[in-house]
RNA sequence: GCCUGGGUGGCGGAAUGGUAUACGCGCGAGUCUCAAAAACUCGUGACCUUUAAAGUCUUGAGAGUUCGAGUCUCUCCCCAGGCACCA
């Protein structure tokens, strides 16, 4: 993941990142070719932090965000990571954003981008609209942690939930159909994916997707409204308590909707609705178990006993699951329960449970609960199983009487995409009086693209919900694509999220040098300049690359991000733009670096650690080495500056062994043999499964065995060391490989374990087990190592194992090469 | 409440059902030095023991499967992260 470019350059976290980034691209270069890796780095530099802070140095952030991802470059490049450079953008640069633009136009045309005035999440402190993703579960804006509000504002809207069921059932996309699309195909290294069912994600990303997709299945099920002309209409997963409704809830929203369509409600009903719309965010959550409701004066009919129960209006009941209308079923929900019990509305109940205590106070009224039981007061239905044949019967029943069908309801919300801000790309449409949609709108042509955003000396956002750009007349006023009349462009821009929607398609065909002259010269030559360089250009080499084999990034983005990058995708397949649905076939998230403290790091706790000082005290490869080797690398760990000295005396100790005399010679001692063939699995293993710590392990453990007295390295062996060291540590390894040998280590083949020549130490060590507990170690032969006859009768021979070895022998198990366990 | 990870020495952690505590940090002793630092060598889970040998115990708790369990199964406890008035 490109990260944003802040003015206090890298952190500690992103060397973690980009390290494993570094040292698995470097990994695949030596054992697959260096053709066969693309490993690109760019800038995510529109959006808030930027703008933010651009204002408080008064600058602009024109100049100030090219100045900040120059030093975050500076800065991996003194880490020696190895990003493809040839490749790199910034998402703020036009001819970039000439693409953004024009992908947020190919949206529009397909319908997935619509106006609508609604109260949408409004952050007080950025002075800006938000969307869903971007609101906390404890109501604050997600960059400043400032509680949110709402506002009543025109936005324009992306209708990702037209997706929501693929991007619910991509999940479990079988990946390996990706293998084996491309050109490389055939050198990717799928092992650990293999078999696998589904996107290969971290679990918990996996899960998070789906709770914020939040299908669920229920029954929608209709009750009359007997004093005017509407319906309510519950949604429910609890359809076999219908019986035991005794009143409806009905959203605040719900009852404003109402109202509009004619409804004169009671005064108290009317100030308890503003009252509860007014509501922010975080009251409403504070409110959290107090319930408070008013009484409609309305009546429904239960349409399956014909029970009339009151309708109650309370904002316990959120508008934006299900139908904002709910049943009331207080003996078997807990919600219920607690407001029947505080408004004194009966109670009926229509399960019956086996334990006998449970089902005595829930008859009286005392408790509700949910679980398995017979129905009872349900018709019919009466002496069923609540949860099986009840259940189902009675579903059955409702959808043949009419009185209720399926409905398959999302937690996810169409995604509002317009920023009340100056730092983000422009919207590329205008208003025109004269030939605009039923909105006034009409989409800029793309060979006017890239719409740019102006220079201001002034872009403070604003109270109102006013874009700053709205104030620029100049900019504002233009000329109709269609018509040639006088014209208002839009003012919002879009969230920081649209560049990184689809920067990973940009990275293939993208050239630092070249690809602005190459636009220019699309621009020249056709009206249609994006379309032919993306049919021409941009997608050949997209279908060469993508999608991503491997996606290493912060969890801080599973369903921002994440979300959004994978919908934009599939709209472009559907678009024929690309010819995946699933632009991240497997992804990896870091754990979090913490101040030594074990607190998260920041300014204001002064307990932060410069990447830039650790380079300076202990060198770049000692600090790469410490953040692989510091934990496992999903894992959030805190920092110990102690630690690091082990690092840079492992480094030390390479340099030192090999001067020493004897160390380096013709030919490599047999135990270094054996163990340079397991140390390159265990570098590879560690490598393919993010495990750098046990990888960097091994390295250590190779060396402290080469160490020992009289073990010698062959020049060709220590050579191969130096290739699995270049990974973690590309400078000494580098100094390693030039003591014997020409040319660059990183250019080399990975060492081929089969053909690691040599004797190989001839005696094994086998464990003997007696009654499964271990009692001793016996030496024998490699050849003899394999033969249990052989190994047991060495085994009983061994003074220490025969005093255990009382008796007849039973049973005996044998592991060739490892073990023998002697059952008496 | 639900979901997802975890729980192993003083600390970070390692371990396809097969020698638990690799590797690193720290700590202790020693070598070198006038001295210190660095470097190097040795030691370092607990108990018993003057020491050693030998033994016993030990991977959050308890049970189970197995010749053998940190690893598999069940019950429970705790920690971290996420979701949640989701009907």
């Amino acid at each position: 993941m490109f990260p944003y470019p802040s003015g206090e350059g890298l952190h500690v976290g992103h060397v973690r990142i980009f390290t494993a980034c570094d040292v698995m691209a470097r990994y695949f270069r030596m054992k697959t070719g260096r053709d066969t890796v693309l490993s690109p780095m760019g800038w995510d530099a529109f959006g808030l932090p930027a703008e933010n802070a651009a204002i408080k140095a008064k600058k602009i952030p024109q100049t100030m965000v090219p100045h900040n991802y120059a030093n975050f470059k500076k800065q991996m490049q003194s880490l020696s990571l190895s990003f493809d450079w040839g490749h790199e953008f910034a998402t703020t640069d036009p001819t970039y954003y000439a693409f953004t633009q024009w992908l947020f136009l190919k949206l529009y045309e397909k319908g997935l981008v619509y106006r609508e005035k609604v109260p949408i999440n409004w952050c007080p402190k950025c002075k800006t609209g938000i969307a869903n993703e971007e609101v906390l579960s404890d109501g604050t804006h997600e960059r400043c942690g400032t509680p949110t509000g709402k506002k009543l504002l025109p936005q324009w809207v992306m209708k990702i939930t037209d997706y929501a069921e693929r991007l619910l059932a991509d999940l479990d996309t079988d990946i390996s159909i990706y293998f084996g699309q491309s050109e490389n195909s055939d050198n990717r290294i799928i092992r650990g994916s293999e078999g696998r069912k589904g996107l290969d994600w971290p679990k918990g990303i996996l899960e998070m997707q789906r709770n914020w997709i939040g299908k669920g299945r229920g029954l929608s099920i209709t009750f009359p409204v007997n004093e005017i002309e509407q319906k309510a209409i519950a949604w429910t997963k609890f359809w076999e308590t219908v019986y035991g409704v005794t009143f409806i809830v009905i959203a605040p929203e719900t009852a404003q909707k109402w109202m509009s369509e004619g409804w004169s409600a009671k005064e108290d009903v009317v100030s308890y609705v503003d009252n509860s719309l007014q509501k922010s965010e975080q009251q409403r959550l504070e409110e959290v178990g107090t319930k408070t409701g008013v009484d409609t004066g309305l009546t429904v009919t239960n349409p399956v006993n014909g029970a009339r129960v009151p309708v109650w209006v309370a904002d316990y009941v959120l508008a934006n699951v299900g139908t904002g209308i709910v049943m009331g079923v207080p003996a078997h929900d807990e919600r219920d329960f607690d407001f029947a019990t505080k408004y004194n509305l009966s109670k009926i109940q229509v399960v019956e449970y086996d334990k006998a205590e449970i089902n005595q106070r829930v008859a009286n009224g005392e408790i509700s609960f949910e679980g398995e039981g017979r129905l009872i007061n349900s018709g019919e239905f009466s002496g069923l199983s609540a949860w099986g044949e009840g259940k189902e019967k009675m579903a059955d029943w409702m959808i043949e009487q009419g009185y209720a069908k399926w409905e398959t309801t999302y937690h996810l919300r169409d995604w509002v995409f317009s920023r009340q801000r100056y730092w983000g790309e422009p919207i590329p449409l205008v208003y025109c009086e004269k030939c605009g949609d039923e909105n006034g709108v009409v989409p800029l042509t793309e060979d006017q693209l890239p719409l740019t955003l102006p220079e201001l000396e002034s872009y403070e956002p604003t109270d109102t919900g006013e874009s700053p750009l709205s104030r620029v007349d100049s900019w504002v006023t233009t000329t109709c694509p269609k018509c040639g009349g006088i014209a208002k462009r839009e003012t919002d821009t879009m969230p920081n999220w649209a560049g990184s929607c689809w920067y990973f398609l940009a990275y293939p065909w993208w050239s630092s040098t070249e690809t602005e002259g190459i636009i220019k010269t699309y621009k020249a030559k056709s009206k249609f300049p994006i379309t032919d360089f993306w049919k021409e250009i941009a997608k050949p080499a997209i279908d060469e690359w993508l999608p991503a084999d491997w996606y290493l990034g912060g969890a801080e983005h599973a369903v921002l991000h994440l979300l959004y990058a994978r919908f934009w995708v599939k709209v472009f397949q559907d678009l024929g733009l690309v010819d995946f649905s699933e632009p991240f076939l497997r992804l990896r998230s870091v754990g979090m670096v913490l101040a030594e403290d074990g607190k998260k790091m920041s300014k204001s706790l002064g307990n932060v650690i410069n990447p830039d000082d650790m380079v300076k005290t202990y060198g770049s490869d000692a600090t790469r080495m410490y953040e692989m080797f510091m934990g496992p690398w999903e894992q959030s760990i805190a920092w110990d500056s102690g630690a690091i000295s082990g690092q840079v005396r492992f480094l030390e100790r390479i340099k030192t062994t090999m001067q020493q005399e004897g160390k380096v010679g013709e030919k490599t001692s047999p135990l270094l043999v054996a163990k340079l063939k397991t140390l390159v699995e265990r570098v590879e293993d560690g490598v393919l499964n993010q495990k750098f710590n046990t990888s960097i392990a091994g390295l250590m453990e190779f060396v402290n065995s080469w160490r020992e007295e009289g073990q010698t390295l062959a020049k060709e062996h220590l050579g191969m060391f130096a290739k699995l060291l270049s990974l973690f540590a590309p400078k000494s390894a580098q100094e390693l490989w030039a003591t014997n040998s020409e040319g660059s280590v990183e250019d080399q083949a990975w060492p081929d374990v089969s053909k690691i020549e040599g004797i190989e130490a001839l005696m094994v060590k086998i464990a003997v087990q007696v009654n499964g507990k271990m009692r001793g170690i016996v030496e024998v032969g490699s050849e003899k190592s394999k033969i249990e006859s052989e190994v047991a009768l060495i085994a009983l021979a061994d003074e220490k194992i025969k005093k255990w070895v009382v008796g007849e022998v039973k049973k005996t198990i044998f592991v060739p090469g490892k073990l023998l366990s002697l059952v008496i």
